[in-house]
DNA sequence: TAGATTGTTAATCGATTAACAATC
DNA sequence: TAGATTGTTAATCGATTAACAATC
C-alpha cells in the first residue's frame, strides 16, 4: 500500500492560458450572438487575438475563417474541461454576509455547482433561513449526513480568520475533498485536499498600486 | 491637450511577481515570530525558496544569512509597494449579503483601506445600518458629495449582473478613478479607468477541475 | 475569386530554476 | 571557524508573439 505517486501529472494546459479559458467561458456566457472572432474576445478582456487562438489549440475546437467560432459548442468544450457537467454539490460553511452572498448566489448552476447546505453555531442563525436553505447547526453529525446523503466533495469555508483552520480540519476529517476557502488565512491541509483560497482582499492591492503611480 | 501618451510604462516587477508579493504580504501580516526565512515562506505557499529570494531582489530588503528576513521591515516595503501607507476611502454600491460583507470587513484596515459609505436603492435598505453605515440612496447627488467630501477614488460594484454596466458609468461620470467589480459581467470603462474583476465565482472552476482528473 | 480570419510553426521574450559565491 | 541561509548570475524552461500558410 501507500503507493500513491508522486508525479502527479501536470496541468497538460499551462496554467496563464487555463486562467484565460475561465475568463472566455464567463465571457462566453453572456454572449448573445451565435459566432464571435477571435478578435472580439480579445478586445474585450485586453488581451491579443493569437493568444485567444493559441490558447484555444488546447481545447478540441475549430473555428471558420471569416466568420469566427461558433459559440455554444465552444461553451460545450470549455464546460467540459471545468466538468461543469457534472453537477457538484457543495456546503458552505458561515452564514454571514458573505456565506449567505454564495449560498444565493444564482450563477452557480451554470457552472454545474448546488450548494445543498449551509452550517453556523451560532444560535441566532440556528433555523433560520438563508435563500431555500435552513442554517443547521455544525455539528460533525449534520455534517457527516449532508456529506453522505449529498456525496458532497467541496467545502466552502466562510467563517473568521480564527476558527477557519478547525472547519478545515472537520471537513477533511469528515470527508470533504476540496476546500474553498474565503477567510483571510493560509490554511493547512492534507496531501491530496485540494484547496482553493479566494482571498477576497488581493484584488484592492492591485488597484491600490495601480492608481499610486498615476 | 489629448497628450495621453501610450505607453503606460509596463509594471516594472513581472506579474506573476507582484502576485506573489501580495500572498507574501498576507502570510507576513499572520505571523508572529520576527524573523522568517525564505524557505519558511516557500513551504507555506507552496513555492520554491529561490523564488521567493528571487521575488525579494524586487523590493528593497536584505534578510541575514543563517537567520532570514526581519519581518517588520519586510512588511513595511511591501506595504508601501502597495500603497498601504496611503489611507483610500472607498465606496460600495449594493447593499445585498455580498456588499454588506465588503463593509463589515475589519482587515481592510491593515490594508489602508476605509469604507465611507454603502448605496442602495431599494427603499427597504435605505436608511437601515450595515456595521455602522447608514444605506444611502444611489443618487448622483449623493455620490457626487461623498466622493468629494472624501476625496473618494475607488468604487466597489456589488449589485447584480444587469446593473452593473449602469452603476459602473454612474461613478465614473462622478470621479471615480477606479472600480472594484464583483458582478460577474465584462465591464467596459474608459481608457485611463482603473478596472479589477472579481469574479467570485473562478475559484470553484479550478476545484471541479482538479477534483475531475483525480 | 478576394479577403478575412483561423491554425500552426518558428522566433522571441521573460520567468523560473540551478548553481554557487557572499556573508552573518 | 563551520554551517546555514542569503543574493545574484547563468542556464533552462516555458509562454507569448510574430509570421504566414491554410481555408472558408
Amino acid at each position: 500500500m501507500s503507493n500513491l505517486k508522486k508525479d502527479r501529472k501536470p496541468l497538460e494546459i499551462p496554467k496563464p492560458t487555463f486562467e484565460r479559458l475561465k475568463k472566455y467561458l464567463a465571457l462566453l456566457l453572456q454572449e448573445e450572438s451565435e459566432y464571435i472572432s477571435s478578435e472580439g474576445i480579445a478586445e474585450k478582456l485586453n488581451i491579443t487575438p493569437e493568444q485567444v487562438r493559441k490558447d484555444f489549440t488546447y481545447i478540441n475546437i475549430k473555428g471558420k475563417p471569416k466568420v469566427g467560432y461558433h459559440i455554444p459548442p465552444l461553451i460545450n468544450e470549455l464546460s467540459e474541461l471545468f466538468g461543469i457537467g457534472v453537477m457538484d454539490n457543495i456546503i458552505i460553511v458561515g452564514a454571514g454576509n458573505l456565506g449567505s452572498a454564495l449560498a444565493k448566489y444564482a450563477g452557480f448552476k451554470k457552472i454545474g455547482v448546488r450548494v445543498v447546505a449551509i452550517f453556523d453555531n451560532d444560535p441566532v442563525k440556528i433555523g433560520s433561513f438563508v435563500g431555500e436553505l435552513s442554517v443547521l447547526p455544525f455539528s460533525e453529525e449534520n455534517l457527516k449526513r449532508v456529506i453522505k446523503r449529498f456525496k458532497v466533495k467541496i467545502g466552502v469555508i466562510c467563517v473568521t480568520e480564527e476558527s477557519a483552520q478547525e472547519v478545515a480540519n472537520v471537513l477533511v476529517r469528515n470527508g470533504i475533498k476540496a476546500l474553498w476557502n474565503f477567510a483571510p488565512v493560509t490554511l493547512k491541509v492534507p496531501p491530496g485536499i485540494v484547496l482553493e483560497n479566494q482571498d477576497i482582499t488581493t484584488g484592492v492591492l492591485t488597484i491600490k498600486h495601480l492608481l499610486e503611480k498615476k
